[in-house]
DNA sequence: TTAGAATTCAAACGTATGTTTAAATTAATT
DNA sequence: AATTAATTTAAACATACGTTTGAATTCTAA
């Protein structure tokens, strides 16, 4: 077995998966529409995936993987230094690296990031798969936010927080026709937007 | 033609497809289901409605319309006053009608409520109908809050009602499990919930 | 070079879908 | 009561779906 010729049907068929999967939904993508994009057989999803739901959730670990280990890194800097982090300072750690995803501007990552906020729109069941490859993480933003804010109840920072991701998710669905990222899609110009997301949100979270 | 006889298969029809449609979306719920819920033969559907994308049309309008006029009616209270309005007033004026649902706590509402927000997380082609119910209203409160803040660029203006936006259909999905309204849920903390949500939200505005 | 494993392929399976039809039933009108 | 219109019904239509199968092909290793 040539590890090449694998993994370009692996890789192929994950490729169109979540381009398809980005633009229409789980359901509203056929496995058929995938094969037809990647260009391979219709069984080859089962050879390697064994169905649509399991190759939905390959798809949405190879896009949360890098980005929750990057939210993950920036928080452990925090954690080390001596003194406690600023409101701002774990937002922008928290809501930096999806949107990183926009700086090199190409489509294939204009694909990961429509995907990415795409995924966790998705209904039941897939949506709850989608959701566990970022739970944990996002568990350990809202404890170290319960140490910088103590006076707020755990549940007000939870139910905040989980508005920042719907912030967050609406901010990578609408990049087709965003105004949002009109002034800021240059690729310097998205740390400047971060932190106007970021300012936006710290007043929110802190007043 | 008794009206009664019509006019409850027709009701039976909507309230069934809308509980359907706000827990598994549109394509996640065939017509079977529904005329399975409503107690109604398939072709009953077709009969009334057309097409299943016309039905989903009919539910997304009965359950806007109501929510839509109250805000227009609010933000009508505002722009009659001679003086200029705060940012507080049309945010809450915005935010409060939708919320409201949320006010008398029954299942029905409930449902409204959770297909509220449902509808707004649809894809091509249903969520553009959906889309198309709320955008002008959405326009007349971009409108004003240009006029609110004249220092700030309309685009900037219009990506953070976006926000907003997504903030409230978030809020209104996630109402199941959500920890958000758990200390809110009671009819009277309504009104505390919409004022802490727009205390969140004006500093993000204005800042 | 050949045996054996890994991968691809075309074809089919059963089922579910949105939609249509035409007959049966019910209600309204004369 | 008889005629017409409105509504409901069961059945079927064509198509699309996720999935499975078993043979063909390609690659690996001895």
């Amino acid at each position: 077995m040539t590890k090449n010729s694998t993994i370009n049907t692996k890789e192929k068929i994950i490729n169109a998966a979540e381009k398809l999967f980005a633009s229409m939904g789980f359901l509203g993508t056929s496995l058929r529409a995938i094969v037809r994009e990647a260009d391979v057989n219709l069984a080859a999803i089962y050879y390697h995936f064994g169905s649509k739901e399991e190759l939905f959730i390959v798809v949405v670990k190879r896009v949360a993987q890098p980005i929750v280990r990057e939210q993950l890194r920036q928080l452990k800097i925090l954690e080390e230094s001596e003194k406690l982090p600023s409101i701002p300072e774990v937002l922008t750690a928290f809501v930096t690296p999806p949107l990183r995803i926009l700086q090199q501007g190409s489509d294939e990552s204009r694909i990961h990031a429509q995907f990415m906020g795409c995924c966790r729109t998705e209904l039941h069941p897939v949506q709850k798969k989608a959701e566990q490859e970022f739970r944990s993480t996002q568990q350990r933003f809202l404890y170290i936010l319960t140490k910088v804010l103590p006076e707020k109840s755990p549940q007000e920072l939870k139910w905040k927080l989980d508005l920042i991701v719907a912030m967050l998710v609406r901010t990578l669905n609408q990049i087709e026709e965003s105004e949002m990222l009109s002034a800021h899609n240059s690729v310097e110009n998205i740390d400047e937007f971060v932190q106007h997301l970021v300012t936006f949100i710290s007043y929110g979270m802190s007043y």
